[in-house]
DNA sequence: TACCGCCAGATTGTATGCAAAGTCAAGTCG
DNA sequence: CGACTTGACTTTGCATACAATCTGGCGGTA
């Protein structure tokens, strides 16, 4: 959960939430990643506004941001929609996260103190319960925390910067891949080797199983993706389920 | 000077210069990566649209854009500057890369096409040219180039968007490491084993030595950068060399 | 002197108005 | 009947006005 939030690292300032842009991008992303924002939907400056209760200056602003973390893409003179991603694109950013968390692996090896990889080994134990009570939502989060924690321990912020949005941008297509009963055992066999190889900082170890390990999951997700007929690519100005008097959502102001 | 865009251009996009913030962030990313707007500048909307000749509206959506590029910093009330970079954060860039271009250098193997790699290998012995007649200047042109090419010919769009996004924040710092000789003859060396390798199609040799080379440049930089102790952070306002009798420069609304 | 409150100017953040471009359906011509 | 035109309406893009916040210096007090 809390990897959705890629909060700039420790800022030395803790307050401040009060700039209505910055909300703006952290509220649109949220709703991005979570799929209340459909792919491919448009993003009504008017509409959307107002359901923030914020005027469309602050809301573009909010806009062009995602757009160049790729979470929107702007279209001249027709304005700003849902990024849908395809296929392709999904093995693309997998590729690239491979990379990324290899490398995270041979510095997390290198360079994480023992109390983090005692965290890590913690999230692990949490996790592999979950597993067992076949909690797939609570499975879901504490992997996500074991892969963003690797990645963040690794002591390279750019690194983990890039790795969470590139994260971010697949995160939605994970949960459709329902994982089978034997996939998930082998998946957590895989992190029981990762949890082995920190355990021994045998960077170049962690660094392939890492690889693996999303190798693996991209051909559960592309499979579940495909399955599925990819992302529809809602055209329609936001399919809300619920009736719309007043602002379904609090207003980010104050 | 738009005047010489076509107009009855058919293609799926091909150059709509006529939106002021797309325009703004790319003349404002040229401005930084060329250094003429120093790093820890701080960023006065007022000015510098006026020096655009933009409005502030269109300014702060461009500064949104690269903000979340890394190329501008943002601090809550008070402004924007132009991210100062330092050490560390050069070292970790090139960690980042250097995983980026071995996975380019893995996928370049298996995907380009000889063309493709005929015309990197112009480039080289382009290269090679330069370097023998000292072009300093020519010879990083190139040198960049094929770089970029290995990253394009790769098939990977976000490999390739992310590695130039990382790019760009160290290219300002990679000309103050002016090469020794000896240093510039074993990059060209390096060169040379790459073009081998892609040559033989070997992508995990020339990944290897993708990261290498950037491991030596690493090396190359951080000493020139820390030798120069740095970056200045110039808060001072436009520390134009030339003379300020009207608009600097060319507006770009048109 | 050192420190504090305080006010004026400057700068950022937000809202709103207006012009330009896009959308779409009814109507017209071939 | 289909393709194009037209024009009202919608939406985006930009400029400007206004509010909130910061900055820096002044004077007062201990």
């Amino acid at each position: 959960m809390d990897v959705s939030t890629p909060q700039h690292a420790a800022l030395p300032d803790p307050l401040q939430r009060q700039l209505l842009h910055r909300a703006g991008i952290d509220r649109l992303r949220d709703m991005i990643i979570r799929g209340e924002l459909a792919p491919g939907m448009k993003l009504n400056e008017r509409v959307l506004a107002a359901q923030l209760g914020i005027s469309r200056t602050p809301l573009r602003e909010a806009i062009k941001f995602l757009a160049s973390e790729g979470l929107v893409a702007l279209q001249p003179n027709r304005g700003a929609f849902v990024a849908a991603i395809d296929a392709p694109t999904v093995r693309e950013i997998f590729h690239v996260l491979g990379a990324l968390e290899g490398l995270a692996g041979e510095q997390v090896c290198a360079q994480a103190s023992e109390a983090q990889i005692a965290e890590i080994r913690a999230l692990h134990y949490q996790m592999v319960l979950h597993q067992m009570r076949g909690e797939l939502a609570d499975y879901f989060r504490c992997n996500q925390q074991i892969h963003a924690r690797l990645v963040d321990y690794a002591g390279n912020a750019t690194l983990a910067q890039n790795w969470r949005a590139l994260n971010a941008k697949v995160q939605r297509v994970r949960y459709m891949a329902n994982l089978s009963g034997a996939r998930w055992l082998q998946a957590v066999r895989e992190h029981e080797a990762m949890l082995e190889a920190l355990t021994a900082r045998d960077g170049t170890r962690l660094a392939a199983i890492l690889r693996d390990h999303l190798a693996h999951k991209l051909v559960m997700v592309l499979g579940a993706f495909e399955n599925a007929g990819g992302e529809r690519d809602l055209r329609q100005p936001l399919p809300q389920p619920e009736s719309r008097h007043g602002a379904q959502l609090p207003a980010l102001s104050g």
